[in-house]
DNA sequence: GCGACAG
DNA sequence: ATCTTGTCGC
């Protein structure tokens, strides 16, 4: 994988958002919804958050066991702020700090657990897909409220769920990870279908509503502890 | 024109 | 996202 060229030609914020949307709407073309990723062996969760006033943005990526769902390892990149959170544009504020934290993981995921929505957005490029269509690499989107689309009632129970659907498609999944929490908001980010999406998320669900995966790279990127992962923690900026 | 609006 | 204590519920 050469993370330095994907860095390098990833789409950068050039302060038009009118611009911005062409560009999404381009690379949303190029999403690929078709269950091709390979067995997970190692999955990654990754997560923002921000430093000094939001000055500094703080991106954690957290490598683990796929079978285990334990932390192997975890990456925390801090760059500075590129641009204010403008709804429909996330990824071009947290992407360029995603991509440098997933570049220094010991391994390349087979599948990656974003925070935010994947193809569940206005032009169909949250930043989970965004993630995906630049790296290649299979990603989901885990959302806690929606951006886009409406649903039907979900059971109460862990496991049931409720199609997402916009301008009459379906582009994602309101699932209920844990009985009785609010639900979650799945969509695929890159090479998975929405019912992949929803399998791969409940799966990697055990007694929390979020994902392991995310819910360790959101304690690393909000800087709290949780020990396990710090082993072989690395920084940079 | 008036809301809604991932993190 | 972030600022923040106690508190309701399983």
């Amino acid at each position: 994988m050469d993370w330095k060229s994907v860095i390098e030609s990833a789409p950068v914020w050039s302060g038009n958002v009118a611009k911005a949307r062409a560009v999404q709407s381009e690379l949303a073309a190029c999403v690929s919804l078709v269950d091709d990723y390979p067995p997970l062996r190692v999955i990654a969760g990754v997560d923002v958050g921000f430093e000094d006033n939001g000055t500094i943005t703080r991106a954690a990526a957290v490598l683990l066991d796929a079978s285990t769902l334990v932390p192997i390892a975890q990456v925390v990149a801090r760059l500075p702020t590129c641009m204010p959170y403008i709804p429909g544009l996330l990824s071009f504020r947290e992407l360029p700090a995603v991509l440098q934290a997933l570049s220094e993981l010991p391994q390349v995921p087979d599948m990656v657990f974003v925070d935010g929505q994947g193809i569940a957005h206005p032009r169909g490029l949250g930043i989970a897909a965004h993630l995906g269509v630049i790296t290649g690499l299979p990603a989901i989107g885990v959302a806690k409220t929606i951006l886009v689309g409406s649903h039907g009632a979900v059971g109460e129970r862990r496991g049931d769920r409720a199609e997402l659907v916009y301008q009459g498609r379906v582009i994602g999944t309101v699932l209920r990870s844990k009985d009785r929490v609010k639900p979650l908001i799945v969509s695929p980010g890159y090479r998975v279908s929405v019912a992949g999406a929803a399998e791969l998320v409940l799966a990697g669900c055990t007694r929390y509503r979020l994902p392991e995966a995310t819910r360790w790279a959101d304690r690393v990127a909000s800087r709290r502890g949780g020990s396990s992962p710090s082993l072989f923690g690395r920084e940079t900026e």
